[in-house]
Order: C-alpha cells, then sequence, then structure tokens
DNA sequence: TTAGGGTTAG
C-alpha cells in the first residue's frame, strides 16, 4: 500500500517536471521533490534533468546528478541525452568515461548517444574506445549502436570500418542495411551501394531514396529515374529528391513536369521549385510560383522559400517585390532570422537601398560570415567604402574571422576610395594575420585598385608576377582601365591576351575600339570591326529589367516587343526632352 | 529515453 502511494506521487512529479516551461516554475517543483525526499529517486532523478536539458540548464542538471549517490542507468542516459540536445558533446563524452568508472553500466540506449557526440566532436579516436567498450559490454549486434557506428565510420570515410561493423553482426535490419548503403554512397561508392542495395532481404522507401539520391549525386538521372519508376511505395520525399534533382541538372521542362504530377506537395516541394528555377536563371518564374504557392500551395512557406524568393528578387531587381516579401517574412515569423536576413540584405544592397540592409543587417538575432560579408561587400559597391571598412574593424571586434570574400569587399572598398597603400596593406594582411592564400578574384581587385588609380604600368607588372597565370578577368580589368586613361598600348597588349583566353567574346574588341574612338583612331576602329566580324560572334545585347505592376519587365535598345511600345517611346522622347530643355547633354559615345 | 532520407545566404 505504501508502495503505491510512493509510486502516484513519483508519477505525479514526473507529469509536473514534463509539462513545466519556466526555470521558476522548475525550481518549485524541484523544492517538493526535495521536500518529499525523492531528488535521489531512481524515477524522478531523470525526469528532473530531462526539465533542466529542455530550458537549457545542463550546469543545474549536474549539480542534481552529482548529489545523487549511485545514478541508475536511465539517470545517466537523461544527462547524455542532455548533453547533446544542448550540443555539449565533449561534457557527455567526459561523463561517459566518469560512467565507466562508476558501478552502473551503460545500456543500448547509451552507446547511440556517446557515438553521435563522438561524430560531432570529429573524434574518432574516442568513438573507437566507444565502440570497443559497446562491444565489451555486448552490444555488438544492437541494431541502434551497429547503425550508429556505422555512420560514425562512414561519416569519417572510413567504409571498411563500417563494413566490419555491419558484417559482425548477427541479425540485421533493414534500418542497418540503409546505414551500411548510405556509408558506401556518401563515401563515392555508389556501385557498392547498390550491390548491397541489390542484395538487400527488404527494402523501404528510405532505402530506394538513398539509393536514388546517391545516382541523382552522380548526375546520372536516367539511371535515377528507372529505380524510381520502379520503386513500389513513393512518398512525398522521394518525389522531392527527383524533382531537386532534375533542378539541379538543370532540366527545367522536367522538373516542371514532375512537379505537376507529384500527388502531394509539402513546402519542401514547393521550395524545390521555386529554387529549381532560381538555380537554373529563370527569376520572374519563380516569383511566379511564389504566388502560386501561396494562393493553392496549401504550406506556409519557410526560410528556405524566403531566401529563394529574395534571391530571385535581387537578381532582377525587383525591389517592391522584396520589400512584401520583408513584410510578409516578418508576419511569419522570421523577423531577425539569420537565413532570411542575409537574402534581404543582399536584396536590399542589390536593388540599391543600403539604407534597408544595414537595418536589416543590425536587427539580426546572430551574425554568420555571410551577413558580415554581404554588408561589406553591399556598402563596397554603392560607394560606401568607408562604412565597409568601419563595418570590417567592428566586424573583427564582435570576433568574426574574416574569410577570403571579406576581403573581395575590402579590396573593393579600397579601389573605389583610391586607397591603393591601403589596398596593399589590406591584400598583405590576409596571409600575414589571417592565413588566407589570395586567390585570383584579390588579385583582379588589385589589378582593378592599380588600374583605376592611372597606375598601369605598376598594375601591368603587378599581373606578370603573379603567382598564377591570369585569366580574363584580370585582362579585362586592366583593358578597362586603360579606356579611362586612354592607354593605347597596354591597351593593345592586354586585348591581345583577352583574344587569346577568350577568343568568342566580341566585347573585348568593343573595348579596345571604343577606346581607339575615343582617341579618334578611325581607321583602327575599323579594322577591329572587320577583325571582330571574322569571329562570327555579335555581341549580345544589353537588357535592361524594370518591376512594373506586380511583375518584371525585360527590354532591349530599340525593343518595339512591348504591347505598349507607342505610348512607351512617346513618354521616353517627353523624357528626354525634358532633360534636355534644363540643359542635359546625353553621352553618347559608347552607343554604337 | 533509442536508429536510416530534405533543400538556404556572399
Amino acid at each position: 500500500m505504501l508502495l503505491n502511494v510512493q509510486r502516484i506521487v513519483e508519477e505525479k512529479f514526473i507529469t509536473l517536471l514534463r509539462s513545466c516551461k519556466t526555470c521558476e516554475r522548475l525550481h518549485q517543483i524541484q523544492a517538493q521533490i526535495v521536500t518529499n525526499g525523492l531528488e535521489h529517486n531512481d524515477f524522478v532523478a531523470p525526469s528532473s534533468i530531462a526539465a533542466c536539458s529542455r530550458l537549457k540548464r545542463m550546469h543545474h542538471a549536474r549539480k542534481l546528478f552529482d548529489k545523487i549517490p549511485q545514478p541508475n542507468t536511465a539517470t545517466w542516459n537523461a544527462m547524455f541525452r542532455g548533453y547533446s540536445q544542448n550540443e555539449h558533446y565533449r561534457d557527455a563524452v567526459l561523463l561517459f568515461r566518469e560512467l565507466n568508472r562508476a558501478a552502473a553500466l551503460p545500456n543500448c540506449f547509451t552507446f547511440p548517444m556517446i557515438i553521435k557526440s563522438c561524430v560531432k566532436l570529429k573524434d574518432v579516436i574516442e568513438g573507437e574506445e566507444v565502440h570497443c567498450c559497446a562491444v565489451k559490454r555486448g552490444f555488438k549486434s544492437n541494431s541502434f549502436v551497429a547503425t550508429s557506428l556505422i555512420d560514425m565510420y562512414s561519416i569519417k570515410g572510413l567504409i571498411e570500418d563500417a563494413y566490419k561493423v555491419f558484417g559482425e553482426m548477427r541479425e540485421r535490419n533493414v534500418v542497418v542495411w540503409t546505414a551500411i548503403i548510405n556509408g558506401y554512397i556518401a563515401c563515392g561508392d555508389v556501385a557498392s551501394g547498390r550491390r548491397l542495395f541489390d542484395l538487400a532481404p527488404e527494402r523501404d522507401v528510405v532505402m530506394w531514396s538513398i539509393v536514388i539520391s546517391g545516382y541523382i549525386e552522380l548526375k546520372n538521372m536516367v539511371v535515377a529515374r528507372e529505380l524510381f519508376d520502379k520503386m513500389p511505395n513513393r512518398d512525398t520525399m522521394s518525389w522531392n529528391a527527383m524533382l531537386n534533382g532534375y533542378a539541379a541538372n538543370g532540366d527545367v521542362e522536367l522538373f516542371e513536369k514532375l512537379f505537376g504530377e507529384m500527388p502531394e506537395r509539402n513546402v519542401y516541394s514547393w521550395n524545390g521549385l521555386i529554387g529549381g528555377y532560381v538555380k537554373n536563371g529563370l527569376f520572374s518564374d519563380a516569383l511566379e510560383s511564389f504566388k502560386r504557392m501561396l494562393v493553392e500551395g496549401h504550406v506556409v512557406p519557410n526560410d528556405f522559400t524566403l531566401v529563394a524568393v529574395l534571391s530571385a528578387c535581387s537578381r532582377l531587381g525587383a525591389l517592391d517585390m522584396g520589400k512584401w516579401v520583408h513584410v510578409y517574412a516578418e508576419s511569419i515569423g522570421y523577423k531577425g532570422n539569420m537565413f532570411v536576413g542575409n537574402a534581404l540584405i543582399d536584396m536590399y544592397a542589390k536593388c540599391g537601398v543600403i539604407e534597408n540592409a544595414v537595418v536589416v543587417f543590425n536587427g539580426l538575432d546572430r551574425k554568420d560570415i555571410i551577413s558580415w560579408n554581404t554588408i561589406i561587400n553591399g556598402l563596397a559597391i554603392h560607394g560606401h567604402a568607408p562604412d565597409a571598412l568601419s563595418m570590417f574593424d567592428r566586424m573583427k571586434s564582435e570576433g568574426e574571422e574574416p574569410d577570403g570574400i571579406t576581403f573581395v569587399g575590402i579590396l573593393s572598398a579600397c579601389t573605389h576610395m583610391g586607397l591603393v597603400k591601403d589596398g596593399f596593406l589590406y591584400f598583405k594582411s590576409m596571409v600575414d594575420h589571417y592565413s588566407i592564400v589570395p586567390q585570383i578574384e584579390h588579385y583582379g581587385c588589385m589589378v582593378d585598385l592599380l588600374g583605376r588609380a592611372g597606375l598601369l604600368d605598376k598594375a601591368l607588372s603587378f599581373i606578370r608576377n603573379m603567382p598564377m597565370e591570369p585569366d580574363a578577368v584580370i585582362w579585362a580589368a586592366l583593358l578597362g582601365a586603360c579606356r579611362i586613361y586612354k592607354n593605347v598600348e597596354i591597351a593593345e597588349l592586354a586585348l591581345q591576351k583577352l583574344i587569346e583566353l577568350e577568343p568568342k567574346n566580341p566585347a573585348n574588341f568593343v573595348m579596345l575600339s571604343n577606346i581607339y574612338k575615343d582617341l579618334g583612331r578611325w581607321e583602327d576602329v575599323a579594322r577591329l570591326k572587320i577583325a571582330m566580324r571574322d569571329t562570327g560572334f555579335r555581341k549580345l545585347p544589353g537588357c535592361s529589367v524594370i518591376e512594373c505592376n506586380d511583375s518584371v519587365v525585360e527590354f532591349y535598345s530599340l525593343d518595339e516587343r512591348h504591347s505598349e511600345t507607342e505610348s512607351i517611346y512617346r513618354i521616353l522622347k517627353g523624357l528626354t526632352m525634358l532633360l534636355r530643355s534644363h540643359g542635359y547633354v546625353p553621352n553618347l559615345t559608347d552607343v554604337t
């Protein structure tokens, strides 16, 4: 009878602890537990620790745990689970060592948690010790333990060790088979994964999907499709895998068709469609699909959706749509979200509203290297070079380590301000302070920096001393600078290099031709025109886009495709006249 | 109290 009463009290505390949402409430409950003398109880203690873990109070949990003279296995496990859920993997592993010294025994729940912590810590040596311990305790054939070991070894590329775990099991279920197949595929050996798949005594939807994804990874959509058509039960996830596969391989028609055929669509499916359009440069289609998703999708967009849509907005310069997405994102709970925020910063910067980009940046809950790089680059390209440089100082003072891309922004800020000396100091500091090896794009920035400052000879000798072969971008930067400073000699040299590197790019000829024009060397202009014609390639006409009534319209020079061409040109003519009457003289030098 | 499959940003 007395025992029954105790069980009821224990149960009451366990229920209270499970529903506990605040630290204050937790302390009240724990005080009552102590009053009832149950703080070391085998059933109550694990729940108490789990409640601390949910509230991210592992330090407090540890204090409770350390006071228990002989914690049972469930209590130890509650500590391990708490540490791994709160990403304190090192603590989990250290505590596991203490478990080995204590009287309690680990069970089949313990090992997967500790092995996963070793994976997170990238500590295979420790993982191997845990593996030995699991074998000693007789868990060699436990499917949960084996699955985590197979994962651990295959993530590290040690597929033979993974296979050994698999091979030494007495019995294997479909999850273990899937783990080893996944291991081979993750190690790049799809053929072995496929052989095991063909041998497997049982195949479920997860196993099929993993093998299909392996072929998608190899860009072998034909075999992926064959398997997809053969698999007995397709779920939404497998449909989505195929959708993303076609999108990643640039097959727009097939992913559109597949999306149309899907029996069910979740948010991942819509993200696959929208992201697929973005990946393939079809930004207007991405925005149209997003609108369709909102109307007929029956799913709420998530951060991924918003990022894809915002990146389409950036590429199109669709500022109004971008602003709408910003308001919408905040209304569905993504205010301050880093992923969405980074995309918003980029969108505002690319659409020319750098002030809004700064506001979003300052409102982020947490910032990563991409947040810093996006804002620094945004400020630099908007001519706010001093702000870009002070943002760089702020970045360092807030403990973020710059990477190669940060320096692209920094060097372009220096270029904008003509800070040649500072540019060189920053360039040197990459190696000296941050161990970043400058890549060709950094050399390109330096050529641009010297070229725009008019130091063409220095730019040329800088190119000649580069540790790698200069590419077309480098020579084009030099050629561009030659245009500004009308230096024909170096321009001709740069063009010669450009023709070798990109014989099919007529833009290079146009650039030199413009320099001849500037100098009135019309014979050379004509000669170049013939040389350009001989390449057989025409320069693609420049294209502009404008956001108009909720959609984005593109137009070329002298374009007459729009249904309202006549009134557009009438208004344009009116505007030009108005500008001229105010003394504006257009620069027609580059109009060919 | 346990396991195997999803996409982000420069």
